[in-house]
DNA sequence: CTTAAACATTCGCTGATGCGAATATAGTGA
DNA sequence: TCACTATATTCGCATCAGCGAATGTTTAAG
C-alpha cells in the first residue's frame, strides 16, 4: 500500500486522530474501546478511524461484531520514521497518558503493560 | 518558545510548506530565493513562511531588505524528532529535489553542496 | 523627498474539514 | 424472523485554510 506524505500529515494534524494513534501504539484495540477511552461519540471515532485508514496508517481485523484496529506495518521507511517519531512525541503527552489510563480500566490491562508495549513500538 | 504538536502537524500538512522546509534543510535562505525556487507568487511564499513561523519551525534574520529564513533549533526533543524524520522523508522527494536544483542555480551553489548540508541536518 | 525593491498583510472567494444527529449495514442470538 | 449490538456512512451546517489580487510596510539608494 502506497502512503503519501500529504495523507499522513493531514491525518496527523488532528488531535483526536493522534490520540487514537497514541492508544494503538500499545497494540490492537476495537472501536468501542477507542471511543470509550477517548470519550467521543462512536460515529466520531469511526470517522477518524476511516481517515487514518485512508492514510494507510492503520489496518483492521474483523472478528464477529468487533473490528480491531492496529498500526500498519509501513513499507516506506521515510513514512515509518515520521510515524515512529510522532508516536514517541505522543508517548510523553498528558492527554494520551489519560486516555491510556482509561483504556487500562476498560480492557483490564495494567497501565504499566500498555506503556511498555507502546515504548517497544516507538522508543 | 513552546511548540504545539497541533501547530507543527498543521504546518507540515501542506506540500508547499514541506517544500520550503526541504530547501531550508540546506541552510539559511531569503524569501525571494524561496519563492523563485518554488515558482510560487511572493505573497504565497510569505504566507506559508508566516505559518511555519507561527508553528515555531523556522526563524528569521533581517539584513537590509532581505529576510533570511532558517530552521529553528528546537528545544523540545519530541518535536525535533518529528521534524528530523520529516526532513529525512523530504530528502528523498522528487519535488524537493527539483526545487533544490532550481535553488542551486539561483544562489550559485552546487547541488552537491546543498545535498550534503541537508543530509547533515537530518540524516 | 521620491522611487524602487523585498516582504508582509488583507480581502473576497472557494473548497475542504469537523461535528452532531440521524440513518444504514452487518453480525449474533433468541 | 426479530431484536440487539457494533460499526460505518450520510446530511446539513459552521468553520477553517489556501489562493489570487491588491495593498501596506520597511529599507535602501539616488
Amino acid at each position: 500500500m502506497k502512503v503519501s506524505l500529504d495523507d499522513v500529515f493531514s491525518a496527523l494534524s488532528d488531535e483526536t486522530r493522534r490520540r487514537i494513534l497514541g492508544l494503538l501504539a500499545s497494540g490492537e484495540i476495537c472501536v468501542c474501546h477507542i471511543h470509550e477511552a477517548l470519550d467521543v461519540p462512536q460515529p466520531t471515532a469511526s470517522r477518524h478511524l476511516a481517515h487514518l485508514r485512508k492514510a494507510g496508517l492503520v489496518s483492521t481485523r474483523k472478528q464477529g461484531l468487533w473490528v480491531h484496529y492496529r498500526l500498519t506495518d509501513l513499507d516506506d521507511p521515510a513514512v515509518a520514521g515520521v510515524l515512529k517519531s510522532t508516536l514517541a512525541a505522543l508517548h510523553v503527552n498528558d492527554t494520551v497518558e489519560a486516555d491510556r489510563k482509561k483504556l487500562s480500566a476498560l480492557i483490564q490491562v495494567p497501565v504499566k503493560t500498555l506503556v511498555k508495549a507502546a515504548k517497544s513500538c516507538c522508543c
